[in-house]
DNA sequence: TATTGTTATACTCTATAACTATA
DNA sequence: TATAGTTATAGAGTATAACAATA
């Protein structure tokens, strides 16, 4: 890799041709260009089921750790737990997951998702991985393996 | 780059004893990760100016396409020109920017940074240097470079 | 005292639709 | 007709604060 960007194309963007020559070298503007195109592609993926990215997420999560504390949920996906609430309002009263107060601290909903939900979710990850194998067809699978390590740093 | 991951500690994530299986292998959610890192450090770097990462967007373009009108301006960063508004009305409030009705297209506005605006957009691009520096200590030179030209599809 | 889930509030942002003035 | 700027509205999302129940 260059340590320079003189060969590329610096200053000018394909919005019409206006100067951006600060943005364009943003890395965190790229970013959220970047996130944007995926939540968007993700979304549209989605859209038949009504379901948003950050539910898909709280689904996941669930999914894969029964049992969950909400607030548990909310630490790892880094959503506010008072946000959480409303998410998982949504969620239950489609009957997709359920809160069961826990026996041993009953200050706690344990989460876990019901059969309707477990089945949405399968839909939803094989609409997750067409989304996945468009990022491969932008960057390739060498370049979607060195995006995720380039961005572990910052997560 | 290798084409698996075997040699990577997926599934589990700092997030406690956690599984994540599938979103730690999700490219879009490490994308939203990475860019909320992002953002939130810019944001606290721009605090004592009380500006937002959007409008120091809207303040550089400005800055670099002077008598830009507000439809290009919101293209260019793909934000709603009805949000645009609203953000240019708190930019003129505190006269960082002027609206001038242009006299050749009367529809529209031409909008130039004040003396003010420029003043603080040198104070601001520093942070952003701060900032993209910070980057550069979490993933290096070349790994930032590297991570330009990988986000650049899917701008 | 601290934590969990909850309610509430203010602000930002996205996504639309509709209106007016101009072209 | 089409475009530019504007106003309005509904729904997410972020960021806080406060409260009751429980630990």
């Amino acid at each position: 890799m260059g340590e320079h960007l003189e060969d590329e194309e610096v200053g000018s963007t394909a919005a019409g041709d206006l100067k951006l020559t600060v943005l364009s070298q943003a890395t965190g503007y790229a970013l959220r260009r970047a996130q944007m195109w995926s939540f968007r592609d993700l979304k549209a993926r989605f859209k038949p089921h009504d379901i948003s990215p950050a539910q898909y997420a709280v689904l996941d999560v669930v999914a894969e750790n029964p049992g969950l504390a909400q607030a548990r949920v909310a630490e790892a996906l880094s959503i506010e737990r008072a946000r959480l609430v409303l998410m998982l309002d949504r969620l239950e009263e489609r009957q997709l997951l359920v809160r069961v107060r826990s026996t041993s601290d009953r200050r706690t909903h344990e989460l876990h998702l019901t059969d309707k939900g477990r089945e949405l979710l399968a839909q939803l990850y094989k609409l997750w991985e067409e989304h996945e194998r468009k990022i491969e067809e932008l960057i390739g699978r060498d370049g979607q393996a060195a995006l995720l390590k380039l961005l572990a740093p910052m997560q």
